[in-house]
DNA sequence: CGTCAGGTTGATGCCATTCAACTTAGGTGG
DNA sequence: CCACCTAAGTTGAATGGCATCAACCTGACG
């Protein structure tokens, strides 16, 4: 499989082979492997290093003082743990492993030579970080209006539309290794209601959810029931004077499901 | 009162004579005045220029396809409203004026130049996005996890604090030219609920609101009813090298509460 | 002095939480 | 290979926070 990273910032633009190089030798030189619950970077500090996951998942996570906390969002292979350290002080939040996750860490000052003196590679990071804002825009629209049931069916489609730009789904299927208790953490809501939903879900057919996969029978069926619109993850951005343009579609991609549909 | 913008962004960079001067010039050649509930991007458009408010109040906000909508954020004199049209191809959401709004439009061309040959200009608008993005986890976060009546105490003082720090607050007093629907509509409740709150608040003398003028008798303790923590709002960046490092104290400013104290 | 936006109040109901138990699956050591 | 252990998932019943529906009040303005 691509590098992670490189295939989500085609997005965006076409990379030189140059700069696809650089990004590859950039992003292997301090690669290191962290289990499941560690984390990545902890709120109050500011490392030296700016973090790509290259393979595994992990979450952004905050807590109140009286620990409550929340997961603000996910990251996937090909994201950037902490930008912010590339400009602000402290982190405001943590960011811990879900699962294994082999991480590449970027020195700042390499990652300072890659934002001044690539244009096109700057371009692209910056993009994708204000992609993950418009994501944390539509994770607050979901928490203020969307239902319990409403909300986890757009947090399925969510991963799976970025699972697939990174070219991590197998058809209508991808790897969903996280428990119940972090969806619910994700969705705002208690572990026990998130089981009733995603019971709710199975039984209308929406989705198959066993050991760690995801299958998802009919993507437009679910999409409508979270009222879905991609628009916010600008999946068609396709950098100008791309070539691949029409190479992935967006919304076709229903194998026939044969259950009933909702 | 001093350019809103420049007083924002020294926050993060010391900016040069030269760098103070490009930006007022910047900011006042496409300089327009629009009404309350006017939008000023809306979601699908991509216009030209990049807008910046210089005075009034404005919000970002969405919709879902059935009506229902949130505020996503506030939007004050300083702050830009769609950065997003700098790089990606597509507004995802609008930005509506909540009051009369002074608006400087920077035409895409300049605004380019200014983030390319301009470092420590493009340092610091950068630097706010990384912060816009951070608000919009801490407003996820409240909705995830923080009850009615803290959520609103919450937004409060995040608004009372941005306000200061592009100097519109006096004392412990600032203007608050929003209606208790938009209030409602940025905490994701219903405006019978928000008004309970607000009453509540006001019985236990954390806020005394009339006449769109909010005053906060004891920030500290609005805070910690809000289970507040700045960390998120980065007040405390004062760009290296800067020499008024110590000139804005952050939580020190209790004029004498004289009701009762939760 | 009528009108309308903004604000306030009461009654009722539901979605999601809470508490508490039970089941299942996976892993580990005897 | 079974006994045990723990994490993960499931189910039931009761409670409550907030929504909903429906009036009513208030002040600003023409």
């Amino acid at each position: 499989m691509a590098h992670p990273l490189i295939r989500k910032l085609e997005q965006f633009t076409r990379l030189s082979a140059d700069d696809q190089r650089l990004l590859e030798r950039v992003t292997s030189e301090h690669v290191r492997r962290i289990g499941p619950r560690e984390d990545i970077v902890s709120e109050g500090d500011e490392p030296g290093e700016i973090h790509l996951i290259l393979s595994g998942w992990a979450c952004r996570s905050k807590q109140l003082e009286d620990g409550r906390g929340a997961i603000l969002a996910f990251l996937l292979p090909g994201d950037l743990c902490d930008l912010d350290n590339f400009l602000l002080r402290t982190m405001d939040h943590s960011v811990g492993a879900l699962t294994a996750v082999t991480l590449a860490g970027i020195p700042r000052s390499l990652f300072e030579d890659l934002m001044l003196n690539h244009a096109r590679i700057a371009q692209a990071l910056w993009s994708s970080a204000l992609i993950d804002a418009a994501i944390q825009r539509e994770w607050t629209l979901n928490l203020s209006q969307r239902t319990a049931y409403e909300r986890l069916c757009h947090l399925l489609c969510e991963l799976f539309l970025r699972l697939r730009t990174v070219g991590l789904t197998q058809g209508s299927s991808c790897e969903l290794p996280v428990t119940q208790a972090k969806l619910a953490e994700a969705t705002g809501l208690t572990l026990v209601h998130l089981n009733r939903m995603l019971q709710e879900l199975r039984a209308a057919n929406l989705v198959v959810l066993k050991s760690k996969t995801l299958t998802i029978p009919n993507l437009e069926v679910l999409m409508s029931a979270a009222l879905f619109n991609p628009a916010y993850l600008h999946l068609d951005q396709a950098g100008e004077a791309s070539d691949t343009a029409a190479a992935v579609p967006i919304l076709a991609l229903d194998e026939r499901s044969d259950g009933l549909q909702l």
